[in-house]
DNA sequence: GTAAACCTTACCACGATGGCAAGGTCAAGT
DNA sequence: ACTTGACCTTGCCATCGTGGTAAGGTTTAC
């Protein structure tokens, strides 16, 4: 099955964009395709599936960073998946920091919202809180 | 009081970097403000104001577009509350969007994160679901 | 044979911030 | 008066991930 398909296909297959694809090419995600004499990328399934890894990791929001590393770890036979693990914890850390931090904007939001009467008034509560100068 | 303090001590006063209050400047937040002779920018007791206004709604995630606003409408005696409630609902909302996708993700991390044992072993559950083919 | 749909590279843009370089200015200490 | 250090100026480049556009070459289908 060495099934040969071109960067638009690939796209479509990973969920990616061509201009993505090429990116991550550009950026060392993956190494360089085969061309075609005209110059045309052709991907076989293993780089097919490296694009959906790809693109199954930025859906989690992995920087093209991280990603780089996971990859190197996917293909890997020596890992250990102690480092795997790690990654997705140190992530997952961040994550929930940045949840925090946007339920924190959320709480002050609400009351700001709710204490504003929104009419047609120029008094805004809102407005008022922001220019207060602590 | 017209005191009028130099960029250095309007940064420290404000939270704010000079990079961050020049760049302000330039995107249309600030009037150019007064300058010495030699060229130093001047900020007077309404400006460092205007700082603190920025750097508290920069605190709340508003984008630089949304400040502008923000600060017409702090200064347009004639504005509705309305228009203000309106802005910071719309925000809000968007920050809620965003908890949400970072919820979602943060309990997917966490189902692979405890799936996978994390030992010395190459067999890793995040890369194999990471490697799936839906 | 021509048109549509594909591919190529090379630029520029966003948004908000940081960094650096090369230079001018001011204030304090010797 | 002179030096030193701390400030200020502008301008450019970098980040991060993605999108756009332009100018051109190639393949496919009719």
């Amino acid at each position: 099955m060495h099934q040969l398909i071109t960067i638009g296909n690939a796209a479509k297959a990973s969920g990616l964009t061509a201009k993505m694809i090429r990116h991550y090419e550009q950026s060392g995600l993956l190494q360089r395709p085969a061309r075609t004499e005209a110059g045309y990328r052709l991907y076989n399934n293993e780089q097919l599936n490296q694009l959906k890894f790809i693109r199954q990791a930025r859906n989690l929001g992995f920087s093209l960073h991280e990603i780089k590393s996971l990859l190197s770890l996917w293909q890997d036979p020596e890992r250990e998946s102690r480092a795997v693990k790690l990654m997705a914890e140190q992530h997952l850390h961040e994550i929930e920091t940045k949840i925090s931090e946007l339920q924190h904007i959320q709480q002050v939001l609400t009351e700001l919202a709710t204490s504003c009467r929104g009419d047609s008034s120029p008094d805004c509560s809102i407005l008022q809180q922001l220019a207060k100068i602590d």
